[in-house]
RNA sequence: GGGGCCGUAGCUCAGCUGGUCAGAGCAGAGGACUCAUAAUCCUUUGGUCGUGGGUUCAAGCCCCACCGGCCCUACCA
């Protein structure tokens, strides 16, 4: 028997993939930021439970299916294979990787209609309007345009066909005043704070009934005795993260133990399902609701906005394939604050990649360590006394877990990363300062100890970056003789153990080369 | 039409409730060192803080207008 886990429990997950059309470097931007946060409460001693996945459901799919000759299900099972790459590549340390169309989502996609509809909120009516396929969605006549015959959106600038059809809706206007209610109680639902306040001003304008069903196609799961209706995308779509946790069965150990999700990552585009629909469909539903929707924003290529007509969207294989995986992972979580839009170049991708990991940590480690091979012996040199030198820097590394903490609580990859460098940037300062080549003829006691305080606030460093770069981190740590048992934050309690020996040193974060032209 | 955001050194950006607030990183220049991945350290050149007014003893920081970039939202056509 195994005793019972006594650790807190986190649930966090990813939005679920429209997997149309072909991975691209956004998709990845969301996986590795839900990821780095994933590994960083594990590593913080929780009970993490990793939801990712892919939305199989709808026209589109079916349409493009239909297009490729073959079944949506042959179409999705192919696609969400080539999502499920993207994750082995990111390396995404996902607990499940959820697909819309799994047997057990049509259920808990049910279940959670029933709960709705006996609490009154769904009613069947009529939708007509401006439809368009391509974005799957109506249009208010204002919203169109027509040229030369045809309609269009003025939005998306997609083709209109007049469509009316029998709907199922949910009553979204009667949850107004007590989604208010929820982001005055809980102003850290969503976040950052000025996307936030866009959903809340939408709110405060009134919300109209939504449409949850169609009978145009049947790619989708099945609304509960109303044969011919389809679910229409959110009741679908969001209820998969009650589904990746055993909802509908809410006695499980498993349900019981994750939801409500502690943490929902999300680009800002679906804002409003997750910020206003979602909690609105768990009030009816009578089920709790998540803690937080964090929405980050998108990526531009050199400041210009991705686009396939544009022709500039890089996939994340060709990303990874240039720069390496823990790079991308590092620059993308350092270089933008998360929330907020951000931009890479090859230019700024490779200045991080040198600058901060090859020349700031990678070469620190490499020097500090190669010292420690050819003057003490290969092991974990001993300390003497401590000066206040030592003293401060040491202080200074031991408050980067604090630090760390309190930014991953608010998702802010790009500070942790920033503060956790400040310190590397003192520690280069300190070694050369303290000049230990000098002390290995004039004082090698004094040169053991400041090898060993360089390589004490490394081996912090290099623990605490894991969330960000696993296998980089992991090396350094092999290097720094650091056990596998010896990894998480709570091993920081323990400093280095000094005659630990140590392998040989090799380089980890190499500079950036250019491919041979 | 409402509401909001942004415009600070070449680049990316910090600057909370107005009084060392003119800063950081990168890039550039000079020097040092040689343990190290031509890495590191020290020093240093750059800015009328978008423009024009105003309030104040004092304004990137408050107010008004304007220019430029952007977002949300409403509505007329």
């Amino acid at each position: 028997m195994t005793s019972p886990d006594t650790r807190p429990a986190y649930y966090l997950t990813t939005a679920i993939t429209y997997p149309n059309g072909a991975p691209h470097i956004g998709h990845a931007y969301e996986y590795i930021s839900a990821d780095a946060m994933a590994r960083f409460k594990r590593l913080d001693g929780f009970d993490v439970f990793f939801l990712t996945g892919t939305d199989e459901h709808g026209l589109k799919i079916a349409q493009t299916a239909e297009k490729e000759g073959i079944t949506p299900k042959e179409f999705v099972d192919r696609q969400a294979a080539v999502y499920r790459e993207v994750h082995e590549l990111l390396g995404t340390s996902y607990d499940r990787l959820i697909r819309t169309t799994d047997p057990d989502h049509y259920g808990a996609a049910q279940d959670i209609w029933k709960r709705m509809e006996a609490n009154g909120d769904i009613y069947l009516g009529k939708y007509e309007g401006w439809y368009s396929v391509r974005d799957e969605a109506f249009y208010a006549e204002d919203e169109t345009v027509v040229r030369d015959g045809v309609r269009y959106s003025k939005e998306s600038d997609t083709e209109l066909t007049w469509t009316a059809e029998e709907s199922y809706f949910f009553r979204l206007s009667a949850y107004q005043e007590r989604l208010l209610a929820l982001y005055e109680a809980q102003p850290e639902f969503g976040a950052p704070r000025y996307r936030f306040n866009e959903v809340i001003s939408f709110v405060k304008h009134g919300l109209e009934d939504l449409s949850i069903s169609r009978t145009s196609f049947d790619w989708g799961v099945p609304v509960p005795d109303a044969p011919g209706h389809v679910m229409y995308v959110w009741v679908d779509a969001l209820t998969n993260y009650l589904t990746g946790v055993g909802y509908p069965d809410v006695e499980s150990a498993q349900f019981a133990r994750f939801w409500p999700a502690d943490l929902h990552i999300i680009g800002k585009d679906i804002s409003r399902f997750h910020a206003i629909y979602w909690p609105a469909f768990l009030m009816s539903a009578g089920l709790e609701l998540p803690r937080r929707v964090m929405i980050h924003g998108f990526l531009q290529n050199n400041g210009v906005k991705m686009s396939k007509s544009l022709g500039n969207v890089v996939a994340p294989a060709d990303m990874i394939a240039q720069y390496g995986l823990d790079p991308v992972r590092y620059f993308l979580l350092r270089e933008v604050p998360f929330g907020a839009d951000g931009s890479y170049s090859h230019d700024a991708i490779v200045g991080r990649k040198n600058a901060d990991l090859a020349n700031n940590l990678g070469n620190l480690a490499q020097r500090s360590l190669s010292m420690v091979a050819k003057n003490c012996g290969g092991a974990v040199p001993e300390p003497g006394a401590f000066t206040a030198e030592d003293e401060g820097l040491l202080a200074r590394a031991a408050d980067l877990l604090r630090v760390n903490r309190e930014a991953y609580a608010v998702q802010d990859f790009h500070g942790a990363l920033e503060q956790t460098w400040r310190v590397l940037g003192d520690t280069n300062a300190y070694f050369a300062e303290q000049a230990p080549w000098v002390l290995r003829k004039t004082d090698p006691a004094r040169m053991a100890t400041v090898l060993y305080v360089t390589l004490q606030v490394v081996r912090t460093v290099a623990t605490l970056a894991q969330p960000v770069m696993p296998e980089s981190c992991g090396k350094l740590l092999d290097l720094l003789g650091v056990t596998d048992d010896g990894r998480d934050f709570a091993a920081l309690d323990a400093p280095l153990t000094p005659g630990t020996p140590l392998p040989a040193p090799v380089p980890v974060f190499p500079r950036h080369e250019e491919p041979a032209a």
